[in-house]
DNA sequence: TCTTTTCCGGAAGAGGTTTTCCTAATTTTC
DNA sequence: GAAAATTAGGAAAACCTCTTCCGGAAAAGA
């Protein structure tokens, strides 16, 4: 260090409004090749000049510049998420799974909010392949497919949540019949026998997969849905109205599998208000596991959760796959998850 | 055009392999310079000149490389939005609004999750930093003043909801107090007298603000508070205990703020339950306006808006006007609006 | 001491766009 | 029809980093 002050400040001062990886060669006494190599671990470098260029690195508070970088490498480690649904509840786990997944290739995410306007997606398409984005997720808000991005879209895109009508895109979802069937087992298997659905909007994939899920879980246990299914609406005030028409005409209900922890929710306070008591007269499951419904009062809600975050990661994961060159076509599901809480718990006994 | 066909094709042929603006140039048989006047609008070309040089950006799908342009220009049209809640549900609107007012500028956001963890933040800035985003917004979850970023950030840092401790620093926050004014300001409007309030946590600045509010503008209307301040959870249930114990106490309240929806919705439920009808005996106000829980059931909640949206609007236009230069330092407020509904409705009269 | 090998680090070019400067071509003016 | 004025478009540099190719120096071997 010491036999080199000299040059070093004789550089320094020579070429003192250099920036970038310059200032730091000059700081150094190197060469700007010099600098790249000791800082990106690369070429045959004396161990004492790869320290020498890292201090100074330090000492100018040196950044990579990523566009100088994306340049030369072709990639900018930047993928655009444009999510269709105002960044709701959907698509904000999701979200946090991406960057779970994308963080480890250190990579960026670009947010766009499409609004649901095909207008507002494809400006949001252009911006991003402007900017060279290594590839897009395009995560939707409900599990009905959606027609794909666009043709001719140089670079991977990931469908996550809505599939692309396209089976040769790639997509992750949920699987909601599989969550169905979970939480129907479970209430099978803790002796209930009398089991309904209360669910969303019929025209809804989600309601309308729930739905065949539930219907096929009840057939292989050899049991008859009560009162087939009821579709109304998302919200929690059709968990309230629907349970009284349920109770109406089937009081011998003995479990209500809910399509929403919303529903769920209106349900729960419903069946109290027709004193009804949750687990041991009429057990509870929603879905979505979305707490501030689940655990908003008692008792708390059992749920089936679709594991979103997971389904975040996963597409994360699948176009750093594709960007690798191994990219895979097709659907992919994640498996769902029943959290059992107090509502599912044990019947009365029978008296 | 057709004279110059010859020129064109030859050009295209002999330099088939360019990509980018050359390949245009070789199309429309010009320079690369002109190519980039002719897609920019700037320097003198012929009209004829501009049109071919467009078809054949046109036919060749060129889009502008923002790498190359931002490393030219020395910027990126980028902001990094950090934010310490893991996209909860007060950064989604917050969001919403700043990419409201960047669309505007033709800007996008990288969105980071910092997780509320000191050193993921300013791994995050490091990171924005290197990709030479023009600005940086830092996104809280609480009202809680925050410490700075960091010291000798280069580009201009908007702290939106949780302002900085730094007076110098630009911050956009919400009106707590006005918001809990125009709410007790409503409610005496309407003819309440014995008015209480249930919070949430008392070491958040939310709830103390809240609460502060309150007391303020209770005692401009001459009024004392029912109770003092009830501070508890930001949960549905501490609504319901909240309301128990408030009546056992003050069986007379006829009015009660609530410090959040949640904790109003189970307010609701549990006043209910206890007899009292919502508004005729109790009005009810909740503040967060979080439809889920305003419109869960009847009665519909009036709510305070804080209006978060426009927090972000507001930040992304303080950055944008930082980066003109126009940046002006210190804490800006935006205005509540209070949402009446059912719930705030008459009051029985009394007999 | 001279040759061969090994090791370090420098010079230069590429990547795509914008911009400045400048020349050639066209139009205007007398 | 020639000189002046204006306009159209080309050439090249700059932005910053990384990488390839090479030359020079030191070390090792003869």
């Amino acid at each position: 260090m010491t036999e080199n002050s000299f040059r070093e400040s004789g550089r320094a001062a020579r070429d003192s409004t250099a920036s970038g990886i310059a200032a730091v060669a000059a700081l150094a006494g190197v060469s700007t090749g010099t600098v790249s190599k000791a800082l990106n671990g690369t070429g045959q470098l004396r161990e004492s000049t790869r320290l020498r260029v890292r201090a100074a690195a330090e000492e100018v508070g040196w950044l990579p510049n990523g566009s100088a970088r994306s340049m030369r490498s072709g990639r900018t480690y930047t993928v655009g998420v444009i999510t269709t649904d105002s960044y709701g509840r959907f698509s904000i786990p999701i979200l946090r799974g991406v960057e779970d997944a994308l963080g480890l290739g250190e990579m960026l995410c670009f947010l766009c909010d499409s609004r649901d306007d095909p207008i507002r997606e494809q400006h949001y398409v252009r911006t991003l392949l402007a900017r060279q984005v290594d590839g897009i997720i395009a995560v939707g808000r409900k599990e009905d497919p959606r027609i794909p991005l666009g043709r001719d879209i140089p670079v991977p895109v990931i469908y996550a949540f809505a599939p692309s009508t396209d089976p040769e895109d790639c997509s992750v979802i949920g699987d909601e019949q599989g969550g169905a069937r979970r939480a129907i087992d479970h209430l099978v298997k803790t002796g209930r026998r009398r089991i309904a659905h209360i669910t969303g909007l019929e025209n809804h994939a989600s309601a309308v997969l729930r739905a065949e899920g539930f219907r096929t879980a009840m057939a292989e246990h050899g049991l008859e849905p009560v009162d087939g299914v009821w579709f109304g609406s998302w919200s929690e005030e059709w968990g309230h109205n629907g349970v009284r028409s349920l109770l109406a005409s089937s009081p011998d209900v003995d479990a209500i599998f809910c399509g929403s922890d919303q529903i769920a929710r209106g349900a729960a306070y419903e069946l109290a208000a027709l004193g009804r008591s949750i687990p041991e007269d009429v057990a509870l499951i929603g879905v979505d596991n979305w707490s501030p419904f689940t655990d908003g009062y008692r008792p708390h809600l059992s749920s089936v959760d679709l594991n979103l975050t997971t389904i975040g990661r996963r597409a994360g994961e699948a176009l750093l796959k594709a960007l690798d060159g191994r990219g895979e076509p097709g659907i992919q599901t994640v498996d769902p998850e029943l959290i059992v809480r107090e509502s599912s718990g044990p019947a009365r006994r029978r008296p």
